[in-house]
DNA sequence: GACATCCATAACTCATGGCTATCACGACAG
DNA sequence: CTGTCGTGATAGCCATGAGTTATGGATGTC
């Protein structure tokens, strides 16, 4: 049914020297060894491959007929193998950094130039990931480092370093009354106490702990805020703020992706600031993901 | 180094199925030797070729790498076994016909057709060989059946069917004193005794008692012939005898093949006739070859 | 006739590949 | 929250496979 690879390999070596004795030699085995797997494989085709009549070995009809296929499968092993190889090596240098919404802020360029000039084989391979996944593909292995918003869930199985830490903001249509209370007050800000009424929109249920911070409700006194919406992206959180369906808070730095057309922000006080980080799991040695996470503290530390 | 094709099945019914469980059933082993092959071919291959996080199983970058491999290979071995089989069944209907010259006498198509009336898929294959060899092929392998000269060689290796028994001739150059005796003979023959000092053409050394039988050595009662020279087809022979190196006892069916310009063929009276066999290896059972003895034999039947 | 060459055989060892039984763990239903 | 199911991994056992060395037997060679 099968054929083993080595099998063809003492056979196309036997075909080439027509002498089992010096084939034996060149493959690294003893002659007995060489007869026996030539048996095998003959008694497998069910047919001689060799004449061994009167001193001289040579092809049988059957073994001339199988000797190409046999150096075909070879060569295609091979190409197998240096396929694999390829594909080992270029994972080897590929790293996929998860995002739920672009981080922004000069981030990206900065991390690059840092990761590639540690390792210049190193090919960065950003990937979008839905916000209902707070570790960004991190949990299910789809990104290697990830940009995420803490706390994050499951916290202690990652490692991070934390990459930008700003005030919150709250996303209002244009018309809000807190608008114009906001553009009264003396740093443009409103306090979080007011918008406990408000109808909020909220993360999916799957993002748990990071549904709950962006709801601040550790500013809430148990008191259960009011859902106006699910939301999963910064463009539906955009319409559903322009349509009234309730506010948001949003980070600084994402800001710019809420903010048009009939949607505004506004700082907001009383709230903890926001925290973005680079993550990877901790039990990911590889030296790429440590060299990003590297990079990551040291940018942190230039730009506070 | 090598692969097992087994191992490379497996593969690919689990990159199929992307499930242990039922590719193990599908193969037709258990889930535990499944998994176990899956694990070495991974470690031979130096990489993982799945996930199997998260109670999904998937392929890794290096599995599809390999995939595809995999699955030219497994198609290259079936196409080589296909090949085989076609090898072996052409093989088995072909039947090498060694001759050393044509044995004429319309034997070839009455054999010829009663093969085939038999087995429709056999394919008479006709093989010339050089005289040095008396049993045409069929000591090395190289012919199935073969037309003889009796005696042959290590006759019991064989068996045979005498297909004609005629009365051997002497080809003589046309000027030859015994050319105008024998015409002068009421019967146009030559008494064997009027040829004991003639210089004779004899078969290689190699022949054996063949040589010695064309030298009809029986009839000589133990003088050395003279060798006018040694002959290893019939055209040799027909230059030599013009030539006037020697003269050469001929089977009356070989004679139109030498007689011909200068030299003329008479027959011999004092020596035993030739016989044209057909024969084949004793050990050799194959229905074929069996087949065309008793189609000789038959032949030998009706003509005689 | 001793010797060399070359393939086959014999007897043995150890790794391989299969099995059954069982465990570990996540998903899911009650 | 707990029992059950589905799924892959692990453990222990056994038959076979693939290698070894030693030796035999046939065929040329000097």
């Amino acid at each position: 049914m099968d054929v083993h690879g080595r099998d063809l390999r003492y056979f196309a070596a036997v075909a080439e020297e027509l002498n089992f004795t010096r084939a034996a030699e060149r493959l690294f085995v003893s002659q007995p060894a060489l007869s026996k797997q030539i048996r095998m494989l003959e008694k497998q085709v069910g047919a001689r491959l060799f004449h061994r009549d009167r001193r001289v070995v040579r092809l049988t009809v059957v073994g001339e007929a199988l000797l190409p296929h046999a150096r075909g499968m070879l060569a295609a092993w091979e190409a197998a193998e240096a396929a694999v190889e390829e594909a080992r090596a270029a994972e080897l240098h590929t790293l996929v950094i998860g995002m739920s919404t672009s981080p922004g802020r000069g981030l990206l360029p900065a991390l690059r130039t840092r990761l590639v000039s540690r390792y210049p084989h190193a090919r960065p391979v950003l990937r979008q990931v839905n916000w209902a996944d707070p570790s960004a593909g991190l949990a299910d292995g789809s990104s290697d480092v990830a940009f995420v918003w803490l706390p994050l869930p499951d916290g202690d199985r990652y490692r991070h370093a934390v990459v930008a830490q700003e005030p919150r903001l709250v996303a209002l249509p244009q018309g809000h009354p807190l608008a114009a209370r906001a553009a009264a007050d003396g740093e443009g800000a409103v306090d979080f106490t007011d918008l406990l009424d408000e109808p909020f929109l909220a993360l999916p249920s799957e993002a748990g702990p990071l549904r709950d911070y962006w709801l601040a409700l550790d500013a809430r006194d148990d008191r259960a805020p009011r859902i106006g919406g699910v939301v999963g992206s910064a463009e539906e959180t955009h319409e559903a703020v322009a349509n009234g369906q309730g506010v948001a808070l949003l980070a600084t730095g994402n800001a710019p992706l809420v903010v048009r057309d009939e949607v505004i922000a506004v700082p907001v006080r009383g709230i903890s600031p926001s925290r973005l980080a680079v993550a990877a799991r901790r039990d990911d040695e590889r030296p790429l993901v440590a060299a990003y996470l590297a990079a990551a503290a040291e940018v942190a530390g230039t730009t506070s």
